[in-house]
RNA sequence: GGCGGUGUAGCUCAGUUGGUCAGAGCACGCGGCUCAUAUCCGCGGCGUCGACAGUUCGACUCUGUCCACCGCCA
């Protein structure tokens, strides 16, 4: 059996679950389903990063130790997911026991082999960034971020020798074209290895910062950021037990957004090459979703939580939307009135009411149950059925690149025709005749037959839907009834449910 | 300053290797159907494909210069 593995990134416990945190987090939720389908054995990751000086002073502000404010905020990740119905196989928290000891291994293991050493780094530190700042970033000598000045530190750290594999990177980026994706991001990832890598510190002194995870070599030091966060994605197939590492780990597919793309090109395989492990097999980089209203934030008041609009608009829409609407790769607008018009065209209009139609019909005229098909199909017919066998080979390609505004729009396109079929052979006039009516039954029986590979093929992209769409058409959950072949999907005399609305229109944009 | 990206119909965007590539959806106009969530189907216009020059029999698609916006680095 073939294995893949799907990482979203750790999620900073400074801020709770927003659209950038969702939006990642579906489409590794869709990879996951859609591999299933397609006979994979996947794991899938998410969790916390819940480390550092930010941490440690929003605890110090909400009068709580950092343990329990990580708790609450890590809670509230976990638990939105949950609700989300996001299909995640661990959760993981660097917090977790487990994380650290096997950060402190790995740590203490390229220790040992040499490349860790001490030194001495002097510059202007901004707390509130947690970053050293060069002379000319400093905006009249203060951090462009806080305007604040920041304090100039000098201390001993430990640094990691990252520049020792900067050739072996670059001949790895440039061997392997599709290691990064798009291939726009691998070709940013080698213009910044044109340069010469420095070597990343790696610690912070116990006097300045105690919330993170212990050097196992220097108990004066703590591990800062990369170390700690990065290592999740091996520490928690590790953690698995079992042989879940070596069937996972060489097959994964990280998926981030473009923000994080050196800490997850450069840093992360460098780290990887001094642990002895191979590299990760796709890093998939995407955009941002940018807000019409400006940029997200708190204080303008368009912070979207996936909750919210799961409330306003259910979660199989907000994750058509979210879905449909990205190129990936490429930055997206979102908009409440984006997302209104995508959920009427798309999910009302064409697919709710496409099934609404068919399944009227089939309770109408036939009391719900399939009629036989003619031994010999009508032309329209074998169109019909040919059009949905392209849209699953083109799904599959463009799922491949991780294309899922193609992929659906794939899907849709067949949709649409059979939308048209409906018009061509007319049902409802031929039922008048009643030497017709073998005809009408085929013709539903064609339509349910659409109505059973949507359901099939939406699956991954609109979990819900299909189920709603497998129990309106009395079909068990197991997947079996959905993967027969177009005209043997029912048996004789199944009876199909009367129609349900799956999507209701929104005829008025309800207040933001 | 360097590197990279983006710039195509009113809006959001597709356009792989240069020759039905000038497209889709939404919005808009007209017509049709009535099974259906006033939904569906057909027809229609709108674009100097950021600007200018070049290569070519032919460029949205290649080359150069420039402009605007965005990102990374300095």
């Amino acid at each position: 059996m073939e294995r893949i593995y799907f990482t979203t990134p750790i999620y900073y416990v400074n801020a709770e679950p927003h659209l950038g945190h969702t939006y990642t987090t579906v489409i590794a939720d869709t990879l996951k389903r859609y591999y299933q389908a397609i006979g994979y054995e996947v794991f899938f990751l998410t969790g916390t990063d819940e480390h550092g000086d930010k941490i440690a002073q929003a605890a110090q502000a909400s009068a709580t130790d950092p343990k329990t404010y990580v708790d609450r905020i890590s809670g509230i990740f976990r638990s939105t997911w949950d609700r989300c119905g996001i299909a995640y196989d661990h959760f993981i928290r660097t917090t977790d026991p487990y994380h650290k000891e096997y950060v402190q291994r790995i740590l203490q293991k390229i220790y040992d082999a040499g490349d860790v050493y001490f030194g001495e780094y002097g510059g202007f530190y901004c707390y509130g960034c947690e970053r050293f700042y060069t002379e000319r970033e400093l905006v009249d000598g203060k951090c462009p971020d806080h305007q604040t000045a920041p304090d100039y530190i000098s201390e001993k750290n430990y640094f990691f020798r990252m520049a020792k594999y900067q050739e072996r990177l670059i001949d790895e980026m440039k061997s392997r074209p599709d290691i990064i994706r798009p291939e726009r991001y691998r070709a940013e990832v080698l213009a910044f290895l044109r340069e010469p890598l420095e070597d990343l510190c790696i610690s912070r002194p116990t006097t300045r910062l105690q919330w993170g995870i212990p050097l196992p070599f220097d108990s004066n030091y703590v591990t800062y950021v990369w170390f700690d966060a990065l290592l999740n994605y091996v520490s928690a197939l590790d953690y698995r037990g079992g042989d879940s590492l070596d069937k996972f780990w060489p097959r994964t597919n990280h998926l981030i957004a473009k923000d994080i793309l050196k800490t997850h090109a450069i840093y992360w395989p460098t780290m990887l090459m001094a642990a002895g492990m191979p590299l990760y097999q796709h890093l998939n980089v995407h955009g941002y979703w940018v807000m019409d209203s400006g940029k997200m934030s708190k204080s303008l008041g368009n912070v979207i939580r996936p909750l919210e609009m799961k409330e306003r608009f259910g979660m199989d829409a907000f994750r058509y939307f979210l879905l449909r609407e990205m190129a990936f790769g490429q930055d997206a607008k979102f908009s409440v009135e984006a997302l209104v018009t995508r959920i009427n065209a798309d999910l009302a209009n064409n697919l709710g009411n496409l099934v609404s139609r068919v399944l009227a019909m089939q309770q109408k005229y036939f009391a719900g149950e399939v009629q036989p098909l003619s031994a010999a199909w009508a032309a329209e017919d074998m169109e019909l059925r040919d059009k949905f066998a392209q849209a699953e080979r083109e799904l599959h390609s463009y799922m491949a690149e991780l294309q899922f505004h193609r992929a659906l729009e794939a899907v849709w396109s067949a949709l649409d025709h059979a939308n048209r079929y409906v018009v061509q052979t007319a049902p409802f006039t031929l039922i008048k005749d009643p030497a017709k009516q073998p005809r009408v039954g085929a013709v539903l029986h064609h339509l349910l037959e659409v109505v059973r590979t949507l359901a099939r093929l939406l699956a991954p992209f609109l979990p819900d839907t299909a189920k709603e769409l497998r129990a309106l058409l009395g079909l068990a959950d197991d997947g079996g009834s959905l993967s027969a072949p177009w005209g043997q999907g029912f048996a004789p005399g199944h009876k199909i449910n009367p129609p349900k609305v799956l999507f209701p229109r929104i005829e008025s944009e309800p207040k933001k």
